[in-house]
DNA sequence: GCGACTCATAATCGCTAGGTCATGGGTTCA
DNA sequence: TGAACCCATGACCTAGCGATTATGAGTCGC
């Protein structure tokens, strides 16, 4: 049932988190997704990083379940993980009374 | 008035305080913080590491601007920032609809 | 099956991050 | 002034991060 370890688990799927989101290039890459899903081609045709860069960076945010991938042919293509974004921002930020505010 | 690096500004400043937040440690400074201001030595007397250690970590959360330190004689007391943690929220999850469906 | 295309992984490198101990600087009090 | 206290900073070490090039693994069309 994993009660022991649900409260750390958060804790560090939060950590997970925030390291991912400590980056400007993945920052970028989920304001890219927000515009709508893409494929790995087309996420590095935004930026001036390799392949290779850009793929580890994708691999952070599905680490952190931020991004879901979906292979469809030849191609892979990430999307947004909207709910572990919203749960991430709730999860954190609600325990501070000034952010209890501006969350509803 | 820092106009021209305005927005540049923005983002390098979001990506300061999630780096800030990308530790664990610092995540449990804030929750202690959120309960009250404390001393440094009282900040320490909450964790297994060295106060120099503890220290570093104060100055990581005071240069993203989550924290603000006091002198008051021999002690500093650090609080928390109200402004900039929900500051921070809005601006970086305001991006994305999913989570603009939680913050008002 | 073979080449071409798309993406992930391995190996490597330089730099940053987080930890320690030792020390310095500011403040209080006798 | 000087001892004691609180905190920050310097010097150092190790581990992890972000980047690269080279290569491997799926998938499609011929």
């Amino acid at each position: 049932m994993q009660i022991a370890t649900a409260l750390p688990g958060r804790k560090r799927q939060l950590t997970k988190v925030f390291k991912a989101l400590s980056d400007g290039t993945r920052q970028e890459i989920l304001r890219l997704l927000e515009g709508s899903q893409r494929t790995v081609g087309e996420i590095v045709g935004n930026f001036s990083l390799s392949q290779p860069t850009i793929s580890r960076h994708l691999a952070v945010l599905k680490e952190a379940d931020l991004v879901v991938d979906q292979r469809q042919g030849q191609n892979v293509i990430y999307r947004l993980n909207d709910e572990t974004l919203s749960a991430s921002m709730r999860g954190f930020f609600g325990q501070f009374r000034s952010c209890q505010h501006s969350l509803r």
